[in-house]
DNA sequence: CGACCATTTGATATGGATCAAGCGATGTGG
DNA sequence: CCACATCGCTTGATCCATATCAAATGGTCG
């Protein structure tokens, strides 16, 4: 399935690639994934890897997004996160996958052996630091995710498109990879609740929904007032 | 504020505390918190730090329990996770606490300066693989509490009683060391919800509750079946 | 004993889920 | 190129789980 992982001795160029944003995960630790790796081409839908499979590779979006998920035993998904172009995605601490990955849309995704990693980290100090740094980070991002599922329907839906605006850092214009059941299933509403509020917040002006899928912040104000 | 906290130099007793459980944090690096730092008596309902504080210290509880919150902008309060005896808290990656920590009973927590074991860390690659590890595992019981967080009120107090015995590791008997409050702010319900949903699970003799803070666990398995 | 606080229980309100139908875009085969 | 099926999304009507408001109970400590 994956083939040269051949590691090169370190010295790794800092966002040596042209997509990676500065200031979001555009950190070494992230490029080496890149850099070390295989792009693999993966289309809508595809399954990326497994919950529960061995955890052998990190993976970093190219392009394209991804979801992270798992399908609970009466048949919901929840969605752990949306990852965009320039996240690190597959970073476990121990050696089973705890969630599901797919891509949302075709996307390229840089794969690299874990160990081939590991073998660099154990040798460079400042890598295995920033294996720790990610695991931070998403630990963070994690306990942001608490927080938004004990709000209101309204400032979840609020705090999801700030979150995405943030991070296309594409100003107050979102593009949104996923479909509103995916929203809803990241969020922990049905469809309908999520449509709904995208439709009332639209009517109070403080966004417009050209086409479903892309959206206008008008009143990033009132949006941040509902984030709570 | 604190003393002590010369670093002695590496090879740690691992499990030497009687108080550590096996299974159970019973690891090195958290007995390292233990073995370097310093103990200190906390009052009930003391603040142990707070939120945006620095976060200068590991803590690791000796007895007592202690909870972490943050205070959202309407005045709720997310409990993000209790602290039972051998559990290590204020573990951050930045350097400043994402939440309030405080004293749920009396206590008595191991406080060590953080710049002490990073120092470890530095020298000892096995101790800082453990302080990536720690991360690790509270990663994956905020996860856990994501999955929790979208529950029926039901499964949520379920999960919540078998997690608790679990933890304490006291067969079907479970001390509650925080109020039906703490309970609710911890499973996003409310405190009539959560009393409501323990008298249910009594009247269909799950449980027992012959006084509020003490549970029996009559049917497991009925419980795991709610838990989903 | 009496005040206080935590918990339980009851009555009612409501936000979001569920059930159901309609609508618009996209794509496919005739 | 159009007719039609499909799919994702929106909108409407109703239901229900949990929140909210209110009061009673019980346990603890001075």
């Amino acid at each position: 399935m994956l083939t040269s992982t051949a590691v090169r001795p370190v010295s790794f160029p800092r966002n040596a690639q042209p997509h990676s944003k500065p200031g979001h995960n555009g950190h070494a630790a992230a490029d080496i994934i890149e850099f070390m790796g295989t792009v693999m081409p993966f289309a809508r839908n595809a399954e990326i890897y497994g919950e529960n499979e061995p955890a052998d590779c990190l993976y970093k979006v190219v392009s394209g997004a991804v979801r992270t998920y798992k399908v609970l035993v009466d048949g919901r998904r929840q969605i752990g996160a949306f990852h965009l172009p320039g996240d690190v995605f597959g970073f476990e601490t121990g050696d089973e996958h705890t969630f599901s990955a797919e891509a949302i849309t075709d996307c390229k995704i840089a794969v690299v052996k874990r160990s081939a990693v590991t073998a660099v980290a154990a040798r460079d100090n400042e890598v295995a630091r920033q294996m720790w740094e990610i695991t931070g980070r998403e630990l963070r991002r994690v306990q942001e995710h608490v927080l938004l599922l004990v709000k209101s329907a309204q400032e979840r839906v609020a705090t999801f498109l700030l979150e995405m605006a943030n991070r296309a850092a594409s100003g107050a214009a979102v593009e949104l990879a996923m479909s509103r059941q995916d929203i809803a299933d990241y969020l922990g509403l049905t469809i309908e609740t999520v449509s709904r509020t995208l439709s009332h917040l639209e009517k109070t002006a403080a966004i417009e929904v050209p086409t479903s899928r892309h959206i206008v912040l008008r009143n990033q104000s009132a949006l941040n007032r509902l984030n709570s």
